[in-house]
DNA sequence: TTGTAAGCGTTATCAA
DNA sequence: TTGATAACGCTTACAA
């Protein structure tokens, strides 16, 4: 591995000026800049990024906390976080929490930490980790994707109670009454807000709330409380808290002879990228996950910079109306 | 941020004594340990990666290379790469490629390079991708979750071809005769061997063979072929290359008035968390991702620490059979 | 515009 | 079992 004396020897130049070369310093003589590259190319050196980390104590690495389960929309965010950063001259670091644990958040956060990464991007929405977060002394500036109530000041999450609130006066607005609501699990951000926008728009309605049935996002359960729900009548419309419940519920309800939209009407929430295919295509609520990827890191990137992070406002979650929800019968 | 000489002065030992404790050195006195973690813990002190990089210039870091657009198979094996990596003392930086130029390809490699990995592990299924893989110094192991025809060495694919096999195979012993293959893109590794694999077991089968449809991975796509095909009614199966363009199929198919699996069986490929859910649940080919990505970090480990790689056999694909694909009528 | 010297926080080497 | 000293490859200051 050349270093750069060696492409200093090589150019007959000091390191020094190698170095003022590399970091694009004004005062160089055009002449010697071209001599220095050619000696960088000619050696196919790279500079060490470990030695330039020990003096800047500025590795240009961004690291991503993440608590889910490899489901669409983390992973679209992920994938955009990922390409943002690296446009802007960061790298990143992954590290996914096998549990949610404090101690595994703990350890988590100080990993990163030991790698000496500049800023954290947060998704991980379960309240809890918010919890441990917030009684951490991070050091580095963080934003997260979720907002808890109560909430971090950095985060660049959509509003997912209006995206729910729209959803539940979809069903509303087809006429029916009894609405029933599969949420996710305890002590998710997520669940939480979807929760609480179905409730309001019940409630904005004067219609009388149902308990939601507590899920665990997966299409499993979805089709296990299809089975279960077709026993009781008491209901014609379904809100979903994710696309994946919503299809294994369809599934549910077809294995148990209820027709989806005639017997009963379903909404998801999430869009994924079957839905427009699955039978019936399935009515849910967009949301544009890679747009908050990018939203994330211009944060992070703002407050590393000491800017004042922009006051935009978060991506607007969009009803998409598909067949799964239908006028009351 | 306290270095280790903060410590060794809060523990009266010289910073070299620290330095043993960090790395385990075994000849020191367990009471000069004890003193040493203690101070550690105290000042809450983490050794500067940056620093031990330089000396040893090793950073104990194993980058990611995907040209791969956030599909469920490859995620997972993403997700499980970065586990395993972490557990074995690795951390982990993903590169997403925008596009798969020689140009972009190269570009990434030297990026990682430039990050220091000591290792790449590619998730880059389009077969360019290995031609400039191959023309490139890289210098560092790599371990590649597809295997190309005339292959690098180090590659963990799971047999693909078998698994198209099987598929086709399904198919053609519940009587059906004219079998027809959507495709994934030219180029793609994957969409190669899953074709080769039809073509296969349709020839063992002395059956004719039709020219696969090239599709792109999508489910709109799929939704696409399906509408075009069913004008033209020379076949009573489809073996789709993906499950989500499978899906898509079905409901192009639907759409046009036939009936899955009552006029056109149809059999997908990846067994996605959605397969069994949708209308009808497809029959698929079940690969374990996860047992992928870790057997991907086992490999490259190897070969980092100069071992021989285990001649494990890859894992091996297995046919789930579900409502898709019925008799031939 | 260029060069020289110092130091970043760690590990490796040698000596005690 | 411990300590002193010299790297590692770079950037920052200061001098020429």
């Amino acid at each position: 591995m050349p270093s750069i004396r060696d492409v200093a020897r090589l150019a007959g130049v000091s390191h020094q000026t190698v170095s003022r070369v590399l970091n694009e310093h004004p005062s160089i003589r055009e002449e010697t800049k071209q001599r220095v590259l050619d000696a960088i190319r000619q050696l196919d050196y790279r500079p060490n990024q470990a030695a330039r980390a020990l003096v800047t104590s500025k590795l240009n690495l961004i690291g991503i906390l993440s608590a889910t389960v490899g489901e669409f929309g983390p992973t679209a965010s992920i994938a955009a976080i990922e390409e943002a950063a690296r446009e802007e001259g960061y790298s990143v670091t992954t590290l996914n929490l096998p549990d949610t644990s404090p101690e595994a958040i703990g350890g988590a956060v100080r990993q990163l930490l030991r790698e000496q990464v500049d800023g954290i991007v947060v998704l991980a929405p379960q309240v809890r980790v918010f919890h441990v977060l917030r009684g951490m002394a991070i050091g580095v500036p963080f934003v997260s994707l979720q907002t808890a109530s109560g909430a971090l000041e950095e985060s660049v999450a959509p509003d997912q109670l209006e995206g729910a609130r729209m959803a539940t006066r979809h069903l509303i607005e087809l006429g029916h009454v009894d609405i029933l609501h599969l949420s996710g699990p305890q002590d998710w951000i997520e669940a939480d807000s979807r929760m609480r926008g179905y409730l309001q728009a019940l409630r904005d309605a004067d219609l009388p709330t149902i308990p939601p049935i507590r899920g665990d996002w997966t299409a499993d359960f979805g089709h296990y409380a299809g089975l279960e729900l077709a026993r009781r009548q008491d209901f014609s419309a379904v809100f979903a808290a994710n696309d994946l419940m919503a299809i294994g519920l369809m599934h549910g309800f077809r294995d148990a002879g209820l027709d989806v939209p005639r017997d009963v009407s379903i909404v998801g929430f999430d869009d994924i990228p079957v839905a427009a295919h699955v039978w019936p295509p399935l009515t849910t609520v967009h949301i544009d996950f890679a747009d908050l990827g990018r939203r994330a890191i211009a944060r992070l990137l703002a407050s590393l910079r000491g800017e004042a992070p922009s006051a935009e406002e978060p991506p607007a979650p969009a009803l998409v109306v598909r067949d799964s929800a239908a006028p009351r019968r």
